[in-house]
DNA sequence: CTTAGTACTC
């Protein structure tokens, strides 16, 4: 690994002293800024001050402009307006007025720092255009400035008026870029074009604009049209270009112009291109071309900031080059919670959960990511009780933090407490999201809780996230797997834009509650939709043909899956197969299928041949699979009971006993059957057999009230499958 | 005075 030197500069976020102004290092006031300060008599010694208050003030460092301010023994109205900006960029505007009040004679340019800095600060608009008016003699600067402040409160009308006011003499192209870009910003098109066909001039900013609102609106090829059109392009052009092709799923296209632009070589590559560079090689998995940019920067005379450290740290995290994440991460002087998260977020989907956790640990200011962040990492190592106990240390919870506890409950099958902890959840007035509504969902479909499933689809229908599709496939789940078909297909009928999980959701819903024949025809519509079916299709196939009983077809699926569609056969396909040959009675080619496997068969395929040799006798078979069920499996009580019925069923009655010894031997108990309920917003466990803890009238009354609340439930009108 | 752009929930 190459270290590569990282130099910092210039606008960023810093955590030190909370400036959301970008700036590199604290460096303390240095010699040079000393010996400006000692001969500010002179009027180049006055313009150097005030151009190292700028600089000091683009840099946040307003510690050092001021002391440089407060020193000069004679000062221009620019230094005093300098000041009036170093303190908007900073968020002080009572300091910026107090300049204002304070300056002794003010130029319009005073005016108009006061009056950007007000628009900055987002100051009140009614306000800021009092002071607009009273500016004595306005210039274009002034107006621009103040059409700022109307298009970013989004009051387009009142931007228009004053457009309209500006006098002919101070008619620029930059207030049409500010009414260009707002109206653009805000996705209305037609205005945005109205006025860009009105310009009398049309520069860089403005063709820039346009070119990203292009991009944005996947209108890629017009994009690229005016792109190639203009005469004039800087570096923002190119890079919202560059962009544009990435966000919508060229990598190619995108890397070929950033190369173009390089070669070109009339505008430089600056730190918010490579950004984008680094964010498109890490989306699209790009290790080679990412690190040969970032070998490329070193060689730049070009400076690194937060977003570029950032954006490298991410790049190389996701796509597993930890070492050189971390080299990066320790090269950069100036870290924020991005850069720490970025790290971390490496670290736990390479599940090196105690590293991980070390930096966690160390963070200066951690914030909700960190925390949920970590809490996804001890989720997938199964601990569980830790992520409670992260959770319940956080000084901040929002709807991420909470779905990501209540999902970390599903993903480790603690789905009481999951649906215990969405109550909470609601309780707390935390509003859940799209994820909370999937996940929870995916709790109540795998306790087949139809109950509680219908009240969150209540829910979701209340919220205006019911058109979410993961939503809608997690809700056609749920459906299914609580046995209510009928439902999940209204459900399916009425996605406007399913995928292949819809589809995949749909026709395993079918098949395992008996609809073999509907799973089948459900096939042959996707097919003609021309969408890609995958692994899991083939899955929810085969166990469509073990319901009907369709070796011959079962076979052809099968078979075709490598050879027409390229898709790799799992286990689960295996076991799959094992279970429609052996419930057909074709044991011994359930047998050999299991011998020619290419990966190693898991319990399920060992299950349904233990299965299958039950309902046909087969002894032999049996014991064998038994035998290599307990091996992976030692704990399962299945292997045991399944094969002293067996004994019993062709009259061995002595190894019957012997199994059932063994098993009590070895302490393997069968899981009590339990139920619960949910009454008031807590979750109600009770094992069977015990009648003692609950109210029954209680119960009653809960159940009918949820009766009617499902009928208040609108599926919308799809079309039943019956 | 105007234009592009990093991280975290499934």
């Amino acid at each position: 690994m190459v270290m590569r030197p990282i130099s910092i500069y210039r606008r960023s976020f810093c955590f030190r002293c909370n400036s959301t102004v970008a700036h590199s290092n604290h460096e303390p006031v240095t010699q040079k800024a000393r010996n400006f300060m000692e001969t500010t008599t002179t009027s180049t010694a006055i313009f150097q001050c005030n151009s190292q208050i700028s600089k000091l003030a683009r840099n946040g460092n307003l510690q050092e402009a001021e002391a440089i301010f407060r020193k000069m023994s004679h000062r221009s109205i620019v230094s005093w307006n300098a000041m009036i900006s170093a303190y908007a960029e900073n968020g002080k505007i009572s300091k910026a007025w107090q300049m204002f009040d304070e300056m002794p004679v003010r130029a319009t340019s005073s005016y108009n720092a006061m009056i950007t800095a007000m628009i900055k600060n987002k100051c009140d608009l009614g306000k800021s255009y009092e002071f607009f008016c009273s500016i004595p003699e306005k210039n274009a600067v002034s107006y621009a400035s103040m059409i700022t402040g109307f298009v970013r409160a989004g009051v387009f009308d009142k931007a228009e008026c004053l457009y309209a006011e500006i006098p002919v003499k101070f008619r620029d192209p930059v207030a049409s870029n500010v009414l260009l870009s707002g109206y653009l910003r805000s996705g209305k098109w037609n205005e945005a074009v109205r006025v860009f066909e009105g310009m009398a001039v049309k520069e860089v900013v403005s063709f820039s604009s346009m070119v990203d609102g292009y991009c944005k609106m996947g209108r890629l090829v017009d994009a690229r049209g005016l792109f190639d059109r203009i005469h004039e392009r800087n570096v923002i052009t190119w890079t919202a270009m560059i962009d544009g092709y990435f966000k919508a799923g060229f990598f190619e296209d995108g890397f070929d112009l950033f190369l173009r632009m390089r070669r070109e070589g009339d505008v430089e590559v600056n730190a918010n291109t490579l950004a984008v560079m680094f964010k498109a090689c890490r989306d699209f998995g790009r290790y080679r071309e990412g690190s040969q940019i970032h070998g490329l920067v070193s060689r730049m005379p070009l400076e690194f900031d937060l977003f570029l450290g950032n954006s490298l740290i991410s790049m190389y995290s996701k796509l597993g080059y930890m070492g050189e994440a971390k080299a990066v991460f320790g090269v950069m002087k100036n870290k924020d919670t991005v850069s720490w998260n970025s790290l971390i977020t490496g670290l736990v989907q390479r599940e090196q959960i105690s590293e991980a956790y070390e930096l966690f640990e160390k963070m200066p200011d951690k914030d909700m990511v960190s925390w949920t962040d970590m809490i996804k990492g001890f989720s997938g190592k199964g601990e569980i009780s830790k992520c409670v106990e992260l959770f319940r240390m956080m000084p901040e919870k929002d709807d991420i933090t909470w779905t990501a506890m209540i999902s970390a409950f599903v993903s480790n099958g603690y789905y009481e407490e999951a649906l215990y902890w969405f109550h909470k959840m609601l309780r707390k007035e935390v509003y859940p999201n799209s994820y909370t509504f999937s996940s929870v969902l995916s709790a109540t479909a795998s306790l087949a809780a139809l109950i509680e499933g219908l009240q969150i689809h209540a829910r979701v229908v209340k919220t205006n996230i019911a058109n979410d599709l993961s939503v809608q496939n997690s809700l056609v789940s749920m459906y299914s797997k609580c046995g209510n078909t009928n439902d999940a297909y209204k459900v399916f009928s009425c996605i406007s834009e399913p995928n292949i999980v819809t589809y995949n959701t749909m026709i395993s819903g079918f098949s395992y509650n008996g609809f073999g024949k509907e799973a089948l025809k459900l096939f042959s519509i996707l097919e003609s939709t021309g969408k890609e079916p995958n692994g899991v299709t083939f899955l929810a196939l085969l166990s469509a043909c073990v319901h009907v009983g369709y070796v011959d077809l079962g076979w052809k699926y099968f078979k075709s899956m490598k050879f027409s569609y390229g898709i790799e056969l799992g286990p689960d396909h295996y076991a799959c197969m094992v279970d429609l040959l052996g419930r057909s009675g074709l044991l011994d080619e359930a047998y050999n299928l299991i011998s020619s496997m290419p990966c190693e068969p898991h319990s399920g395929v060992w299950g349904s041949l233990l299965g299958a040799s039950k309902t046909y006798l087969r002894v032999d078979l049996a014991e064998f699979a038994a035998e290599k069920l307990i091996e992976l499996e030692p704990d399962s009580a299945t292997p045991y009971v399944v094969l002293s019925q067996l004994y019993s069923l062709v009259g061995k009655n002595r190894d019957g006993d012997r199994i059932r010894n063994i098993k009590k031997s070895k302490r393997i108990k069968k899981d009590p059957a339990s139920s619960w309920i949910i009454l008031k917003g807590e979750v109600h466990n009770f094992l069977a057999g015990d009648e003692s803890h609950l109210n029954l009238e209680e119960i009653t009354f809960t159940l009918q009230m949820i009766e009617k609340e499902m009928e208040m439930i609108s599926l919308g009108h799809g079309s039943s499958f019956q």
